[in-house]
DNA sequence: CTTTATTCGGCGGATTCCGCAGATATTGAG
DNA sequence: CTCAATATCTGCGGAATCCGCCGAATAAAG
């Protein structure tokens, strides 16, 4: 039950567009996806009260948003706490003739790498990494950059504080 | 408590560093916070019996754990399944003489940034922000970066794709 | 209208959560 | 070393929650 549903199928599908106000179809997903996003671990009987549904209801709306990866209930560390306080920021230029999506599966594989997209512009790739100290960061980038056949070149800099990372929606925009 | 703890204080601290392999201390929030980062919503006594603890214990750990910011516990919601498949990518050179601090937190209340740093280097900000459109984007820019007075100038990319997004540790490391 | 497929909600039992109090363990002081 | 102080850990009992199941309700297609 995907927040946007592919295509029509045949039989019951869910009531939607209550305009009286009371928590329907979509709506109600997307209601108990934002208070989920504020405490994940909500009791269900308590999203019933709040969005005006069985917990029953919650309780199979929750699993099924799990089952399609529309949503997911995770813990998220804070990486300094965890003792990474060095967070580095490399750009990548992949080597002519190299698959990009290769090289971005090569590196995803890497521990230190928590975000890591394909660019528009002058580099392929860039990558943000967390680690325990600068020394660390220099081997990360001799280990896995310099001397690799794959890319062509990179550029660094630092992250200096990350003030919002989240992939949380105002689902009533 | 920490996962690194600032200073020793009185009265009794938690047992640490068992080599017998059993589950102590930090050690113990480790793994409490390894299996909550699979399944947030894992229940304190399935925990409790895989760390070998008891369920209080597993309960007042992550009580502090959420207490003291180190976790988080939340669902986080895929972007493309809302709706929000425009990935943008903004870099901000702050004016001269204005907070960076206050433009930083001005744009991550907006809800399209998920990802918002600072960073060494020829801008000040690098900004991620999902939009429903192509649209969307062009609007976020002129109503949030052109003509501000606390912004000298801004440069735009596009995240072609996101290959890695995570706030997940190896804790192990 | 009838069929079909899916959601919704209530019900029971098992499980889990929660606050509390006592036992236990560790640190620092005398 | 001994003792006091402080915080963690665990067990317990009651309340709340979770879970599977089945029938009722609802919406789309024929």
């Amino acid at each position: 039950m995907p927040i946007y549903p592919d295509a029509p199928k045949r039989g019951r599908a869910p009531r939607d567009g209550g305009d009286d106000g009371s928590p329907e179809g979509i709506e109600l997903n997307r209601k108990i996806i934002a208070l989920l996003q504020q405490d994940g671990r909500m009791a269900y009987s308590a999203i019933a009260a709040q969005v005006g549904v069985s917990e029953g209801t919650v309780r199979n709306r929750v699993r099924q948003l799990l089952d399609d990866n529309v949503i997911t209930i995770q813990a998220e560390a804070l990486p300094a706490a965890m003792g990474y306080g060095f967070n580095g920021l490399t750009f990548v230029k992949v080597a002519a003739g190299t698959s990009i999506d290769d090289v971005a599966k090569r590196l995803s594989a890497i521990p230190e790498v928590y975000y890591l997209i394909m660019v528009l512009g002058r580099f392929d790739l860039s990558i943000a990494t967390y680690h325990k100290s600068q020394d660390d960061y220099r081997d990360f980038l001799t280990t896995h950059f310099y001397g690799q056949s794959d890319i062509a070149g990179i550029e660094n800099s630092l992250v200096l504080k990350v003030h919002k990372m989240k992939l949380q929606w105002d689902l009533n925009g």
